[in-house]
DNA sequence: CACGTTAATGCAATCTTGTTGCATATAATC
DNA sequence: GATTATATGCAACAAGATTGCATTAACGTG
């Protein structure tokens, strides 16, 4: 399990593409969650047009192997599902406000909260906003 | 506090308009969140321009009385701030998946999850998707 | 109640993000 | 290397939201 990109995308069933492999590495070396314009700022020598892209990214979270968040800004970011970390409808993620970067929360568990009479429950997510590492040291720096 | 429609307005130093007027009254009635869209729809009879909402609706969130929410599906919803809710900083919503409504969630206590280091949080929020109690009734009664 | 000032509005154009249709290219299988 | 279904590229489209600018109207003042 976890193995290389292109195994993994053919034990989906799917072709091993320069498009799937690159976005898929990028990924996995991304310690935040990405955006569309994130991903072909980062992949453009590759000249992959941007359809592709899309195509790759929700391919990507149909098949399970990422994740797909939404942003106060109306835009999708994506991240690697860890294959260890819990169900992906448990999810935290944090916000920076000044950089807009946008981080995956893995180990932090959410409690289920108490719904109003007739609601149920499927899915729990959790967003945090605030300041992250790399822009206190930049304030504080000052 | 919490006065009518028209006072509130013109405590925070702005024109009494019936777009504000409007927009404002309907949010007070709502049980849920509203998009544009729903505004729109709602006050359709008064022929407020398409812009002229969305200006209101922004001005009722940089203003403190509303707040705004993104949807899985990109849309931003509004809700009355409630004055007496704790901070608005500390907020959770339910969105239904069968009818797509979202409800703000106001007396839900969310507590403070650990972050990273050098990581601040300045505000935190639960999104909670599953089925309201209006569809529970209608898959129940089949 | 007129008047003048300035905030608010209406309208058209524009932007951003993401999607769809269809012809072409190419990964995988033989 | 030929075959075939999948993936790609390109252009067009779509929805939600924003911007620029001329016009209107809210409201303080006289
Ligand atoms: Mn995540
Ligand atoms: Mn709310
Ligand atoms: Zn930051
Ligand atoms: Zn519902």
């Amino acid at each position: 399990m976890n193995s290389d990109p292109a195994t993994r995308i053919r034990a989906l069933g799917a072709r091993v593409t320069p498009a799937r492999l690159a976005v898929l590495r990028l990924l996995e070396g991304a310690d935040r969650a990405l955006s569309h314009h994130d991903v072909e700022a980062a992949l453009s020598d590759l000249d992959i047009d941007r359809v592709t892209l899309y195509r790759v990214l929700d391919w990507l979270v149909e098949s399970g192997l990422a994740h797909r968040v939404t942003d106060a800004q109306r835009v999708f970011r994506f991240s690697l599902a860890a294959p260890n970390a819990p169900q992906h409808d448990q999810h935290a993620h944090f916000r920076c406000e000044d950089c807009g970067k946008v981080f995956c929360l893995d180990d932090v568990q959410i409690a289920q909260p108490a719904l109003p009479k007739g609601f149920s429950a499927k899915s729990v997510g959790l967003s945090v906003t605030g300041q992250c590492a790399q822009c206190d040291r930049h304030t504080a720096a000052k």
